[in-house]
DNA sequence: GCTGCGCATTGACATAGATCAATGCCGCCT
DNA sequence: AGGCGGCATTGATCTATGTCAATGCGCAGC
């Protein structure tokens, strides 16, 4: 289950072919025609990440901006005192760098082996100047992401433990679905019961027992390095808004 | 405290006339030029809402987009059951209709007294791709709401009670004095309890007890309309990222 | 094949905040 | 002036989730 055909075909994709990229449709270069994706190319990096190797930090310059073309991301804040809020995780063919300051004003590091193509921002900037249709594109994105955004903020504000780990999963079930192409009930969880934990708003403990109570009523089974949906009905009549 | 200078101001600013508006600087048509502003302002229509009044409700086919000119709109989710979760206050010179969908989804409705510029969304879009820097102006907006989402969930999911008060109230400073170009320590809170607790993932209960002790160490002083921050020094510290 | 380490699970107990239930306050209508 | 309706406040109690503390499990390195 930890090896998606598409991911480890990503593994071969080289610095200079975005035009063989397969996380291109449904990314944010989808909408470049040919020649202009041979300019993005040649402003390409490729970039490789251990696990708990960071992108970026809070804090950091922004010089760089990032498309993942393999692995999970994990973007999150930290309050002085240590408390950490997990504010979402990066899938093959999104988009990091939107922010529009200076400085990033979250961290992101890898959940698990993570590629990625670097583009400067710089030169990444000029070229959505010089393409409205990128620019569209960019705009499209952070519109989802928004929209993303106040989902969770409904999740963190009004739904209980339960509620928080069913809809965790369906959505990424969803996601994954979008990235693969077809929905399959085994869901992926490359990251940590703290990870889940720190983007629920819960602890480790909590999310521990939810997962075993579920598992305990047959709504889902716990396999290595992910999950089973044995009642995505039940769960969708649970999450259901 | 509830007459604003300027947000009494607006009240006569016409249909028609945007060059004079004065929520332009620090809202998104902001960028345009003189010309740009006449063919927005032929296509603006003057709204004006009723405390309650619902500029929209989610589902609703997305058929205009606004900028509020006055009065402060308080943007939310409904689960089935009946529990809400305010995503934000749209604030004078804020930008409602990122929708990318053909739908709202999110809801929205005055908590005061409000007036709008409204647009068609057609219309609105047209002058977008026709001008990429009212794009890249919306696409900034974007970014700009997303970050504020993002510490949004911060706080739903990791601060106490205290806290999420604190920030509120602070954060709401930050905003007004934008607005007004003066920061205050007088904060209008146009907004019931009950909104500020569907905000902030707590109950209406929490929230007053939190203002009365908050009142009562002389942190803040409540009046009429709003609230006067005693301690801003104090507050900040406590809502230290 | 052991050992140790990093995660995950489980249990016992504590508590922040929710819930339930009055009571208070203020502006508006008659 | 009196009464009413919508908020806000306050108090008493309950509970979902957090905290603290073992224990379990699998895998990487020797």
């Amino acid at each position: 289950m930890n090896c998606h055909p598409e991911v480890c075909r990503s593994g071969i994709t080289t610095a200079n072919s975005c035009e063989a990229c397969w996380v291109r449709r449904g990314s944010v270069c989808a909408a470049l025609s040919s020649d202009e994706l041979a300019v993005l190319a040649s402003l390409a990096q490729k970039a490789e990440f251990a696990p708990k190797k960071a992108l970026f930090l809070q804090g950091d310059r922004v010089v760089s901006v990032f498309n993942i073309t393999s692995g999970v991301v994990r973007l999150y804040k930290l309050l002085t005192d240590g408390r950490r809020q997990v504010i979402g995780f990066a899938l093959p063919g999104d988009f990091l760098g939107l922010a529009r300051g200076d400085a990033y004003d979250f961290s992101a590091d890898a959940a698990d082996h993570v590629s990625a193509c670097a583009f400067s921002r710089a030169d990444y900037t000029a070229l959505a100047d010089a393409k409205p249709h990128l620019l569209r594109q960019l705009y499209d994105f952070a519109a989802h992401e928004l929209a993303l955004a106040q989902d969770q903020m409904v999740l963190l504000g009004r739904r209980t433990a339960e509620e928080k780990v069913i809809c965790f999963l369906l959505r990424l079930q969803e996601r994954w679905a979008r990235i693969e192409g077809n929905a399959s009930v085994m869901v992926p969880l490359p990251m940590n019961r703290q990870d889940i934990a720190d983007f629920l708003g819960l602890t480790i403990e909590t999310v521990s027992r939810t997962f075993t109570r579920l598992a305990r009523d047959k709504t889902i089974l716990n396999v290595s390095q992910g999950v089973r949906l044995m009642n995505p009905d039940r769960m969708a009549r649970i999450a259901a808004t």
